[in-house]
DNA sequence: TATCGGATGAGAATGATTATAAACCATCCA
DNA sequence: TGGATGGTTTATAATCATTCTCATCCGATA
């Protein structure tokens, strides 16, 4: 699906974001793109379309998006390594935001049903589980 | 709770990891350790016991308990900034060994006993839950 | 004791991302 | 028209986490 410059002016209109070509054109290529791609891979896109823009605008935007609520970040973890020395069986609620985790017990998981959308042969025999969501503090300052 | 000596050596030799002094501290400093810390502040903490450590100690050795299965990751994403334009509400299933993210879909939380286990305060408006286990692939290498 | 292989330490190299600063461009107002 | 303004883009430098390299070390074994 490609969108029409309009579309994408309505969207940016409501987010407060200025209308530039080069902003456009990110976008859609995100949008027209199914899969989780990188920036890098989004730069190579959109290279194709405007082979004068930089890798630095890719990412500039790329940010604006989603603090936005544009796109979505699918490695909402902090960018460096944590380890946990807690072999228990349990879950992890992470902020979105903030990044911190903090473990949760419970069983609130319907893994039958779970196991009905897993495509086959997804090995989910140590199944971990992490909800995103926004802290106290970080829900409290938006 | 502190490890002996004896419980170290028994883990190591279960997964035929040899046992060496560096090893122990880094791995005695995790279980210590109640949170989800980085390669720093793990070297940080070791470097009180064994100023003479190496950071690559450090991460090499994470990087063996790891695979070992003796700690958890609690980043196990891609290195890098990964984005999705589909903004429809969906869940992800990710591949803890390479990381690949799939989209899923369905039901299969109980939000209702979810929150009972929710801290105060935690914001769950916009759930996202990403369920992590082997894909098909690296299951069968395995 | 001499040898061997894996482990360690120091620092260089890499790769992703961010910061910086100059150039650019549209818009607003004189 | 034309100049000031403010946000955007570009190129590049800087940063940060992590990995690599390689010389050295250590411990087990012959």
């Amino acid at each position: 699906m490609r969108l029409t410059h309009e579309q994408f002016r309505e969207l940016a209109a409501e987010h407060g974001l200025a209308v530039t070509h080069q902003r456009q054109v990110v976008f859609e290529a995100v949008i027209a793109s199914h899969g989780h791609y990188s920036p890098e891979d989004i730069y190579a896109t959109v290279r194709r379309r405007i082979p004068s823009i930089s890798l630095a605008t890719v990412y500039n935007n790329l940010r604006l998006f989603i603090e936005c609520g544009l796109l979505r970040e699918v490695t909402p973890h902090a960018s460096t390594l944590r380890v946990d020395g807690n072999l228990k069986p349990h879950h992890h609620l992470v902020c979105s935001r903030c990044k911190s985790v903090r473990d949760i017990e419970g069983e609130f998981i319907d893994f039958k049903r779970l196991s009905r959308h897993l495509p086959d042969g997804f090995d989910l025999t140590q199944p971990l589980v992490e909800v995103f969501g926004l802290c106290r503090r970080c829900a409290a300052k938006k």
